[in-house]
RNA sequence: GGCGCGUUGGUGUAACUGGUUAACACGCCGCCCUCUCAAGGCGGAGAGCACGGGUUCGAGUCCCGUACGCGCUACCA
């Protein structure tokens, strides 16, 4: 059997949106299953709204994901000409005519509505597509502007077999005689991708079920050029949570792969979560109810039978701070940044501590130690890689350069007098510990607040708003023990000033 | 309008070729743990499988119809 070959090729008209990334994904799944090449092909036959910027977008997302490929990326606009000549070829052979009918420009927003409103008046056939070759190359040759379109034959189906809709037919007079070939020279769409997969010996399109009907047009096009046409597998398309499409004007950037990238997330875990969506390993041997997949799995148990038919919905609360994407991406981040092994997730941290200025090179040398026992803390309770500055930053300062959380001074600090007595009095029992760990200051603070006949409680989480400007966080001994002597007693003393006196 | 595709709890999914009280994960609620918040453990609510017919001893699984959603119907991709 000859080497598999599948294409990514998305049109540079935005970012990389998650829809894009999970067919990426899918492609580079089934070529790094099956051993085969994946490609990269930048759709930009539409010149006028591609961007140089636009593209490197989607370089980017690609490379957060870690989606490599094997060729390109190739620009579809470099091989315009031989589009052209394609169209010409089919001229010539009599699959396509020329159209003099005079351009109308039509704006994107209304061109649905004109071209619906068109298609209710019934098929028309085109007064062009029957004109004499000898008056056609007359008119041509007169200057008379033309766009080149295809013969789509009055008889008879389409079909081809689509790994996940199966076999799909269609009648040909359904077809309208589609534009190859702008009066400007451009090549349109349908025509190049087919030249270009021909090209590009691509055997599989792993592409949105948008380009399901689309399809018979393409297949009909190989047909033209004596060529076969690959397998298609159609993919289910990723909706919003009201079921509509997923578009960057009406959902921002939650749409784009690089808002996931500097939200913090671990690229595996937005990997896993998008394989899982539209697709699941059903059936498989031994894989049960499991969710986490690494890489390596899913890349064992992808096959295009898993792939299902119908959408799914990408489930956002729009205004949500907290639960700003989908909750299951976010716990299964979590999730990563939890249990993945401590030398894939420390360079990640470091970048990020790096990102908001709290990193010191001591961290990876003779303060590691301490360094991943305390990103150890963090982690358990992280959603994304951006909670280690945000949540670690107590840790990291040596002064008091984080922030009080008002509600947790208040109640944890303010709220029972004695602690500005007490306080003090704790700092001064830690600063003549000589061993200052976990156990030894947890039997300190306990033995203190027995002596001084209040709850270890108050004492507790007064230390940990001293400690952290916070109300929640680690077990306390493990936050104290992190911060260390020197800084501990001097935070508590420091908040033992700031609390109001008498009262 | 035409053509195509789809429809299992709020979301993602499972349910071998029709056969136990429709399963799992996220989310939600409660309990336990506990110095807080998470995590973790335990338990719970939530779908009778879009709706209506049919076939069958028996249907989420097969057939027909309807509704709804989505896609395509461009000299966009």
């Amino acid at each position: 059997m000859s080497e598999i070959r599948v294409r990514f090729a998305p049109s540079p008209t935005g970012y990389l949106h998650v829809g894009g990334a999970r067919a990426a994904l899918f492609n580079w799944l089934f070529a790094r299953k099956m051993g085969g090449k994946f490609i990269l092909r930048v759709e930009d036959t539409d010149i006028q709204r591609s961007s140089e910027e636009m593209v490197r977008g989607i370089l980017e997302g690609l490379e957060w994901l870690g989606l490599d490929y094997d060729e390109g990326p190739y620009f579809q606009s470099d091989n315009a000409e031989k589009h052209r000549a394609a169209a010409y070829g089919l001229l010539e052979n009599g699959w396509a005519y020329r159209d003099f009918t005079p351009k109308e420009e039509r704006d994107d927003a209304t061109v649905k509505k004109v071209t619906a409103e068109a298609a209710r008046q019934g098929k028309v056939t085109n007064p062009f597509r029957n004109l004499s070759p000898e008056e056609s190359d007359a008119r041509a040759r007169s200057g008379e502007p033309f766009v080149i379109r295809f013969k789509t034959p009055e008889e008879g189906k389409t079909s081809f077999d689509d790994a996940v809709f199966d076999l799909q037919e269609r009648d040909c007079k359904e077809i309208e005689d589609l534009a190859l070939l702008r009066s400007d020279g451009h090549p349109l769409y349908n025509l190049s991708v087919v030249v270009d997969d021909i090209l590009m010996g691509v055997t599989h399109v792993i592409r949105g079920q948008d380009h399901l009907s689309n399809t018979h047009k393409q297949v009909l096009i190989y047909q033209a050029l004596g060529k076969p046409a690959p397998r298609f597998a159609h993919l289910p398309l990723i909706l919003a949570p009201n079921k509509g499409k997923l578009s960057k004007r009406k959902h921002g950037e939650i749409v784009s792969v690089t808002t996931y990238r500097d939200a913090g997330f671990i690229p595996d875990a937005f990997v896993n979560f998008l394989a899982l969506l539209g697709w699941s390993p059903a059936g498989t041997e031994g894989v049960g109810d499991r969710e986490i997949f690494s890489r390596e799995e899913l890349i064992n148990l992808f096959s295009l039978e898993g792939i299902h038919k119908s959408n799914a919905v990408f489930n956002f609360t729009e205004g949500d701070a907290r639960n700003w994407t989908d909750q299951k991406a976010l716990w299964m981040n979590a999730e990563y940044i939890k249990t993945m092994p401590m030398e894939k997730l420390f360079p990640m941290v470091k970048s990020e501590l790096q990102r908001s200025g709290l990193w010191r090179d001591e961290y990876e040398g003779e303060r590691r130690a301490w360094f991943e026992r305390t990103v150890g803390l963090i982690r358990e309770r992280a959603r994304t890689l951006t909670d280690f500055p945000k949540h670690g930053r107590p840790y990291f300062v040596d002064d008091l350069n984080f922030e009080f959380d008002e509600a947790a001074v208040k109640k944890n600090l303010h709220k029972d007098p004695a602690l500005k007595e007490l306080l003090p009095q704790l700092a001064d029992a830690f600063a003549t510990l000589d061993e200052f760990t976990h156990d030894s200051t947890e039997a300190l603070l306990r033995e203190f607040a027995d002596e001084k006949g209040v709850k270890a409680g108050l004492l507790i989480n007064a230390t940990r708003t001293a400690l952290t400007g916070q109300a929640v966080g680690p077990g306390l001994f493990d936050v104290v023990a992190a911060v260390g002597k020197d800084r501990t007693v001097a935070r508590l003393k420091h908040v033992a000033q700031l609390a109001p006196g008498g009262q």
